[in-house]
DNA sequence: ACCTGAACACCGTTCAAGT
DNA sequence: ACCTGAACACCGTTCAAGT
C-alpha cells in the first residue's frame, strides 16, 4: 500500500516533545487570544510560545482549530449545561438562561461571535462541529418551550444561535454598546413569544 | 503666520487633475468594495484606478473616510426617507419600513455593518457623522411611535441602530442566514412591543 | 516523527523625491 | 499643490532542510 503521508499522531501515542508543544501552543494561545481578540497573529503566538511558525501550523493547521481547542472545555459545560437546566427549571425560564449564558460566552474573546457564526457556513471547520452539540442541546429545550406555547414555533435552533451571536457581537464593538447588551437581549427574547393571533395557550 | 501643511484644497477650488483622480478612486473603490466587501484592500483600490497609494490617502485619509465618501449619498436619501415616511405612514408602519430599508442598506456591501457599528464608538470616524444623521431621523419615528404607545419607551435609536445593523450582520455571514434576516427582522420588531404590563394603550 | 525558519505573496501606512 | 512608489513593519501559509 501507499504510505499516506499520516495526519499527527495517527492513532499511536504523541511523541513526547510535540505534546509539550501542543500543550504549550495552546497556553500562549489564550493568553494572546484574551488581550488580541479571536483574530490574534497567529505568527504572534508561535513567537511567544518560543515554537516555530510550522509548528504551530502542524498541531493546529487552521485559525478554528486553534480556536476551537481553546474553547472545547466551554462547550462541552455548556452543552450539559442546558441538559441541567431542562430538568431543573421550567422550559421558558430554561431556554432563556442558557441562551443568557451562550450570549456571555460568546462575547469571551472579541471578535469570537463572528468566528462562530461564520462557521455555520463552513461544515470543514471544527468549530462548526463544536457548535453543532450545543444547537442541538439548545434545540431541545426550544422544542420544550414550543411545545409549551411559549415560544413561537417558525424559529429555529439556528436562529437562537445566529441571535444570540448578534447580540455578542453588538457588545463586542463598543463599550458604550456592551452596556445595552443585557436589556437586548430580553428585548429578543420578548419578541420569541408567540404572536397575538397565535396558539399561545395551547396547553390549558 | 506659521504656514500650517493645509489639508487639500482649503477652502480653494481643487486642481483639476487632484479632482479627476480622487473621482477616478472613488469610482474604482465602488466596484472593489462590491467584489471584496467593505475591508477591501486598498492597495489594490490604488493600482486598478491607475493611481500612486500616496494619492489614494491624500483623498481619503482613513479606511472609514473612502466608505463615507461611497455611502454618502445612500445615507442621504435614508435620512429623507425617514421624514417622508413619517408624513405618509402611521408611525408603527413608519418605522418598521425606515428599519427595514436601513437593514436592507446596512447590508450592501458584505461587512458594512461591521464598520458601521464599530464607529459608534470612534466619533472621530467620518462615518460616525454620516450615521448620526440617520439616528436622528430613525429616533424621530420611534418618539413618534412610542409617543402612541407603540413602542416600548426603554428603547433609543441607538438600540435601534445597534438591532438593525446586527441583523444585516448575520445575514452577512453566510447565504443560509441571509434567508432568515427578513423573519428575523419581524421577530426582533416584535421585541419592540410594549409588554403586557406597559400603558400599551395610553393614547386611547 | 517532528521541528525550524526562510521564502513567498500579500497587507497598511508613511514620506522623500519628484513635477 | 499634488503625485509617485520605495521603504518599513507587519501578516498568513508553505515547505525544504534539519534532528
Amino acid at each position: 500500500m501507499p504510505v499516506e503521508p499520516a495526519p499527527p499522531s495517527a492513532g499511536r501515542a504523541p511523541r513526547a516533545d510535540a505534546r509539550r508543544n501542543r500543550d504549550r501552543v495552546l497556553e500562549v494561545a489564550a493568553e494572546v487570544v484574551a488581550e488580541q481578540g479571536a483574530q490574534a497573529s497567529l505568527r504572534d503566538v508561535a513567537r511567544r510560545a518560543g515554537v516555530g511558525l510550522g509548528t504551530l501550523y502542524r498541531h493546529f493547521p487552521t485559525r478554528d482549530a486553534l480556536l476551537e481547542a481553546l474553547l472545547r472545555r466551554r462547550f462541552e459545560l455548556l452543552a450539559d449545561r442546558a441538559d441541567a437546566l431542562a430538568v431543573a427549571e421550567p422550559p421558558e425560564r430554561a431556554l432563556g438562561v442558557w441562551l443568557h449564558e451562550f450570549t456571555l460566552g460568546a462575547g469571551a474573546y472579541q471578535g469570537l461571535s463572528a468566528a462562530l457564526l461564520a462557521t455555520l457556513g463552513d461544515p470543514e471547520s471544527p468549530l462548526h462541529a463544536a457548535c453543532l452539540t450545543m444547537r442541538q442541546a439548545c434545540g431541545r429545550l426550544l422544542s420544550a418551550a414550543q411545545r409549551d406555547g411559549l415560544v413561537r414555533t417558525d424559529v429555529d435552533a439556528v436562529d437562537l444561535f445566529a441571535l444570540a451571536n448578534a447580540l455578542a457581537w453588538i457588545a463586542d464593538q463598543a463599550p458604550s454598546l456592551a452596556e445595552r447588551r443585557d436589556r437586548l437581549f430580553g428585548l429578543v427574547l420578548d419578541g420569541l413569544a408567540p404572536r397575538g393571533g397565535d396558539a399561545a395557550s395551547a396547553g390549558r
